[in-house]
DNA sequence: CCAGGGATTGTAAACGTTTACAAATTGCCT
DNA sequence: AGGCAATTTGTAAACGTTTACAATCCCTGG
């Protein structure tokens, strides 16, 4: 409470905070010593270097970072778009994010589009205010997505998709991901070589890309087999637990009831999984189940999910390696989709069909 | 390519922004004006009022948030420390928190402790560098949160404590918290009248304050119910799938098994209910798990899990809502602790001990 | 018609940093 | 010692806003 502060420097939250002002004249060099010895310490002779270092060290300075950013015109943040930061797959794209933002110096910003938080407008303004330096996009879910896409054709903010394929003749950008519709041609081929014929899929909504992909496979592979499914065997629905179980619940009142069930995702997997328990039946005795991410949850379950794993953690990192090199170019627009390996894991939720 | 633009404006990745100069030249009046015109329209008449938003219009202009965040001093961001993002628990919270700061205007910046990125010398920068106005700090695992506490002793910087009690005379902070050594009684007493007695627990690792005021409350209700439990009962590990798989492997092997077993977590309960049925045990019939947190798997699990139900969203709500009052009032250290209420939610994972 | 006051607008400084440019210093060679 | 180049430093402008203060305008009441 004693007025006992006398420092130069601008007052915050009741605390002073020394400049680079502040830092010169005790050094008793010039701002501009300071900066540079800051940004390029080589550029500043042996003798400077400590007389800096010790003002800085005694005046426990550090750089406005807000300040910098505005000068420079970049804030080495990135926004990272994404359904929802809960589901334990993002989750682990997240932490491969996280791991090489971290590395080149960026801080992550998440908007997720469950929430449908934003405006066109706040995203249109959140473009072109530079808040960020660029976008790395997870889910395309209409219409936030497009909406940051369309947006974005005002001022050229360098993007990269990561997870899912957009189609190019939308919009050019990079991206990282799996091949959505290998992946669901052999999650239905692996239950067709089991014997299934009568084969249904839980889904997500209409204007999710991931899952429409997968859901492509899952039609390529019965096509391929010439298994008809014409039928309601395909539900769509919300991309959650309550989601699948109500899916799910369709589909066990389907007059031919499916024998298994490829889920677009491993949560929506473990919601229809306990709904088919709660039914009465069994997994995999009545029913199969096959999911999709390899979540951390997908192991303890019971039965264990059979899935589709994806590198999550890599995808995560090389779209933000990806992303910081257009960043770094200044150059947006670079169409170039590196395509990562899936794998079948085989647990216990998959076996013959018993009928 | 051709460089036919002539407009006055930064050029930033290719691409010219109109600053608020451009609008002022276009409207015919002074930047002053418009920068009143967007702060305070009432104190600008309604023909100047007309002219600015014209040029508004057809500038597309938007004001450049680095420059706002750099003349006020602040960010609107708020720094939300946490375990991991992918907790289901915490992903609640974050729902909540990020719904509460939406409303009040503020962005949210994640720092996951379990990733354990910062240094101290990072922590005390991003403090120091005023790059968030406040910081809610969900989990003072050591050392991370600590360190920033002690940082913060520097620079004032509000911060608002959630999920954990914090002991007072480490710092004095407001809090948004359940009782977490009431809800531990609760969670333990339960399996008590049950007909429990040999009771153990899965916790945290010693440094999570969270799981320690749990762990105090089981043992609180074990000296009150006059059982004894100093034996190997209590297992630290980590807060995940394995860790608690790990912790009940350890459990299991004890001589006098537990014939109920409280998690600290529900997560943890889902690696501890498997790791009991790989052993070709049954939950509830041969061990009951209780678990904490009621996070969204906990309903699905088999069988599900009977647990203590946190509200989650509204503690982040709360938290956030306690922050900003603090970041605008100016002033920090106010030591108000908010406690909301738990509840015990059954289902079926416990019952009562067959022998 | 003018004084006076409130509403509206403009001027200019400030925020903390970076950086082009000029100035000063150093070291080296003859 | 003198001259030149390379290295090191200082000066000052700029980034896009906000805001205190001054200037102007418009209106009202006497």
């Amino acid at each position: 409470m004693a007025p006992k502060q006398k420092q130069q420097g601008t007052v915050f939250a009741g605390m002073n905070t020394v400049s680079i002002k502040e830092v010169a004249r005790l050094a008793g060099v010039s701002i501009a010593t300071v900066s540079r010895y800051i940004n390029a310490p080589e550029k500043v002779s042996e003798k400077t270097r400590a007389k800096v270092q010790a003002a800085i060290k005694t005046t426990n300075y550090s750089p406005n970072t807000l300040a910098q950013s505005f000068r420079r015109g970049r804030t080495n943040m990135i926004m990272v778009v994404l359904p929802s930061v809960g589901d334990p797959f993002f989750e682990q794209v997240l932490t491969g994010i996280r791991t090489a933002a971290q590395a080149k110096g960026y801080s992550i910003v998440i908007e997720e589009t469950q929430r449908n938080t934003m405006t066109a407008d706040q995203i249109g303004a959140m473009l072109v205010s530079k808040q960020t330096d660029g976008i790395l996009l997870l889910a395309s879910l209409s219409p936030f997505g497009t909406e940051i896409l369309s947006a974005n054709s005002q001022r050229r903010l360098p993007i990269v998709i990561g997870c899912e394929t957009v189609s190019p003749d939308l919009a050019k950008f990079s991206g990282v991901h799996i091949d959505n519709i290998a992946a669901g041609i052999e999650a239905t081929e692996f239950l067709i070589s089991n014997g299934h014929r009568r084969i249904g899929m839980i889904t997500g909504q209409v204007a999710s890309l991931l899952t429409q992909d997968r859901e492509l496979g899952y039609r390529k592979a019965l096509k391929k087999a010439a298994i008809d499914c014409s039928d309601g065997w395909v539900v769509n629905g919300e991309l959650s637990i309550a989601g699948a179980r109500h899916a799910m619940r369709a589909l066990l009142k389907h007059p031919e009831r499916p024998s298994a069930v490829f889920c677009a995702t491993d949560e929506m997997a473990i919601g229809a999984l306990h709904e088919v328990k709660q039914a009465g039946l069994s997994v995999p005795g009545d029913i199969s189940i096959m999911g999709f991410d390899d979540m951390r949850f997908a192991a303890v379950s019971d039965p264990p999910l059979t899935t589709i794993a994806q590198p999550a953690e890599i995808i995560g990192e090389r779209a933000i390696e990806r992303l910081c090199q257009e960043i770094e170019a200044g150059k947006s627009a670079v169409c170039e989709q590196e395509i990562l390996p899936h794998r079948l894991v085989m647990r216990g939720s998959v076996a013959a069909p018993s009928s």
